[in-house]
RNA sequence: CGGGAAGUGGCGCAGGCCGGUAGCGCAUCUGGUUUGGGACCAGGGGGUCGCAGGUUCGAAUCCUGUCUUCCCGACCA
């Protein structure tokens, strides 16, 4: 099997392939825009849903679960948002099929099994959820509801891309119902901090974290709260998002709360998610031309070590070592695999788990014993050196920690030198044409100007970063005054 | 959905124009030698050529339809 990978330079969108599916961590499937998640790429993203979902549970929420299926009558109540997803929604129009009675052991749609209703399969869970807060929900006392569900949801896009838009992909989407205004926009900011520090802190990815302009918004909501990262390409990525849902769903469906003043008031909502979109963007982040590069925090496997041995002696003492090595690293809570596997040699092994992203590899032969000595070698430097096997667990423990904050300042400085200020559109479009990255630029507030620069350069406002530094300007495409720099880029 | 490319053993490809019953490399299996950066020798197994029709004595090859994937757009997390 040829593990080649096409180098970044050579072919971007290639070497993003490459590196998914080579890496082990999808496949494509049969079923047009839907991948297969294979186990690797699957223990990543547990790794990560078990961190979020213990953040999660530390402020305060908690797991459920609502239908798949979204009745077409509760999906379009909220007008906003279903014309926002209505264009790429699947819908289940029969429940039966039968077999086709010109054509022998085939099935057909029974056509007298068409349901009375269409049912939306979920592009998102608002309207079943609030359709359901509705139930739940009489008194302020009833609230917050502060509610998350781990789930698949489908959009039907037109062009898809392993983890970064598929048609089908998982996610987590909080839900949250409050009684005050105040109290919904603090949770909005809350959870959009639990992203950053997650995003930040174990995938090892800097975001930015912004509001979104109207254009950006998601359907349905006041604001929508943001974490953009930047990609090697610098392109943009939307990491995730926090949205402040003001009144709109109870409105829609009718989701009153009695006061403490005995007023009957509409509740006040937000919802928030992340998807395995991010495991797109934590590949295109970090990886190189060997494959992956994953951070230690939430790799599938921290440590490989790899035996080099000549005949069956040989390998019996290296084995005993490695015994040893292997229970006290995994006393320090290190995850490690012995890759002692007959049927490769070394240089494959290395190779192979070079692709595999795993954080740091421990090679011990014969010559090594001899001076009770190892090869370490960390993934995000691909530097070797020898370390003494005499406490090795904590000499691997600080590696990964050290290797994990390396990972996070190599894009910290690579974002920050390609986030560029524009004072003008001549330096605007010089600018997208010869730098990548992020351009900081004045606007003038309006979705009509956004809208030709998007037109005109195919670069849309990521965000409005959050505590930004307010200043006069001119806005970069129609003169006009502005207070503040946005940030635009080209995004996936 | 528009433009371009592609689908042939597990993977990567050749063959196709000019129709005659499928080949190469890697992987795999067996035996042996090997093992400090993707080993070598010898022998073996595995494919109704994406799917469905059609033309033909005969289709991987020609025709029609369809599905899927990749790249570039429009849409989007």
């Amino acid at each position: 099997m040829s593990k080649e990978i096409t180098p970044r330079a050579q072919d971007y969108s290639q070497w993003y392939n490459d590196l998914v599916i080579k890496g082990s961590l999808a496949d494509y499937s049969a079923v047009r825009g839907c991948m297969v998640i294979k186990p690797y790429g699957f223990a990543l993203w547990e790794n990560m849903r078990d961190v979020l979902d213990k953040m999660f549970k530390d402020t305060g929420h908690q797991n459920a679960y609502f239908p798949l299926f979204i009745p077409k009558s509760l999906f379009e109540a909220e007008e906003k948002n279903a014309e926002g997803f209505a264009k790429e929604c699947a819908v289940v129009t029969h429940y039966r099929l039968k077999t086709d009675p010109n054509n022998k052991g085939k099935l057909i749609v029974d056509p007298e099994a068409k349901l009375e209703e269409e049912l939306v399969v979920r592009p998102t869970s608002e309207a079943i959820i609030w359709n359901t807060y509705k139930g739940w929900i009489q008194s302020y006392r009833d609230l917050p509801i502060l509610v998350n569900q781990w789930a698949n949801v489908v959009r039907w896009e037109m062009r898809t891309r392993l983890f970064l838009r598929t048609a089908e992909f998982l996610w987590q989407e909080g839900h949250t119902a409050h009684a005050t205004k105040e109290e919904a926009v603090i949770e909005t900011k809350k959870m959009l901090e639990v992203y950053a520090d997650f995003v930040e802190n174990w995938m090892a990815l800097p975001v930015i974290k912004g509001v979104k302009t109207a254009n950006e918004r998601f359907a349905g909501a006041e604001d929508t709260y943001c974490i953009e990262a930047m990609m090697q390409d610098g392109k943009a990525l939307q990491a995730g998002t926090s949205h402040f849902l003001g009144q709109n769903f109870a409105k829609a469906f009718d989701v009153k709360f009695s006061d403490k003043n005995n007023n009957l008031e509409y509740v006040w909502a937000t919802s928030w998610g992340v998807s395995t979109r991010l495991i797109g963007a934590l590949v295109m982040a970090h990886s190189d031309d060997q494959g992956l590069v994953l951070p230690p925090k939430i790799a599938p496997l921290q440590v490989v070590i790899v035996p080099i041995f000549k005949g069956d002696e040989q390998k019996a003492a290296i084995d005993a070592k490695v015994t040893v090595m292997m229970a006290e690293l995994k006393a320090l809570g290190v995850s490690v695999k012995y890759d002692d596997s007959d049927n490769a040699r070394p240089g494959w092994k290395f190779a192979e788990h070079e692709m595999k992203g795993v954080p740091v590899r421990i090679a011990i032969g014969a010559r090594d014993l001899e001076q009770n000595i190892v090869e370490v070698a960390r993934r995000d430097t691909k530097e070797k050196a020898n370390a003494s096997i005499d406490g090795i667990g904590l000499h691997v423990k600080h590696l990964l920690d050290e290797i994990q904050q390396n990972i996070f300042n190599r894009a910290k400085a690579f974002r920050d030198d390609h986030i560029t200020e524009a004072n003008n559109w001549e330096e605007f479009v010089e600018l997208l044409d010869n730098k990548t990255g992020f351009i900081s630029a004045h606007w003038d507030g309006t979705p009509e100007t956004e809208d030709k620069i998007k037109e005109q350069t195919k670069a849309t406002i990521r965000c409005i970063p959050l505590d930004n530094k307010q200043e006069a300007g001119t806005c970069i495409l129609s003169g006009n005054p502005s207070t503040q720099r946005v940030l635009f880029a080209r995004a996936y």
